[in-house]
DNA sequence: ATGACTTGGACACCAAGA
């Protein structure tokens, strides 16, 4: 099986390149982050007709998670156990749509979005180092239990050599020690990032600002991570980050993470 | 080379991203 994970940007601008994607990369499974869109605004049928199933979540323009599978797609779940909210100045708090977990045949696929925290001195960070806590209190009991990716966009650069350049303003939120700290959380509770193991090289990215020429001057970050419990973990051989679909007009920001694993053994094929 | 980000919503500006 394929898994792939890609922060698309809005599915509705980005939909064309998308369906060429799985198509070219030969996607079983695409777990995608910033849909930007509601479900009755989702291309579904693009998907449907590609041969692929989809369960998305998204609540307005922001945010968005979904999930397309060829090999099956049941169990939908719409946030995770625990996940917190954030409330608006003056305002309720809502679980916003960053989290949609469903069984693509044996594996239990959860898309993540985390949320990107703004400035340190903003809600927005302390809601993303909550959310990041919670996700991993919440893996605890997955990580024992059975064949589970979490993949998605964590908006952390866990290691120097994750980002182009520590000074950039914007990236104080993805460097901060407490963030990386709580992103570690999600691999003490017995996940193993596996986009790693076969993509040590420094200075491999996921991401490029549109803005500043970023992705022709070779100045990214790496966030996009696939962490898989040991059951799943064991049965990956391979990784890549599809750098193409950054390239040219009309590209997302992020590019793809991508991971391939065999059955597991004794598994029937029908 | 004298450039300068993209998206979606209500609107020709703004919030949000990272």
């Amino acid at each position: 099986m394929r898994l792939a994970s890609w922060n698309v940007n809005s599915i509705r601008a980005r939909i064309d390149r998308v369906i060429a994607f799985l198509d070219r990369a030969n996607v079983d499974v695409l777990a995608m982050q910033e849909i930007k869109c509601r479900p009755d605004q989702f291309p579904t049928e693009r998907f449907t007709a590609a041969g692929y199933e989809v369960a998305c979540h998204g609540l307005h323009q922001y945010n968005g998670v979904a999930i397309a599978s060829r090999v099956g797609l049941a169990d939908v779940a719409e946030s995770f156990p625990g996940q917190p909210s954030f409330a608006k100045a003056g305002e309720e708090g809502v679980v916003e749509a960053r989290a949609l977990g469903a069984m693509c045949g044996d594996v239990r696929v959860w898309s993540v979005y985390v949320p990107n925290g703004r400035t340190l001195d903003d809600p927005h960070y302390a809601y993303k180092l909550e959310f990041l806590r919670a996700l991993a209190r919440a893996a605890g009991p997955w990580a024992s239990e059975g064949p589970i990716a979490l993949v998605g966009d964590w908006n952390v650069a866990p290691l120097d050599t994750d980002i182009w350049s520590l000074d950039a303003p914007e990236a104080a939120t993805h460097v901060a020690r407490d963030a990386r700290e709580a992103l570690a959380a999600i691999e003490r509770a017995g996940l193993e990032e596996l986009s790693r193991r076969y993509l040590p090289e420094p200075h491999t990215y996921t991401f490029w600002d549109y803005q500043q020429l970023r992705f022709p001057r070779g100045e990214g970050m790496r966030i996009d991570f696939a962490y898989a419990s040991p059951a799943l973990a064991s049965r990956a051989r391979a990784a890549a980050i599809d750098r193409a679909e950054r390239k040219g007009a009309g590209a997302s920001d992020h590019a793809p993470v991508m991971v391939d694993f065999v059955d597991a053994p004794g598994s029937v094929v029908p």
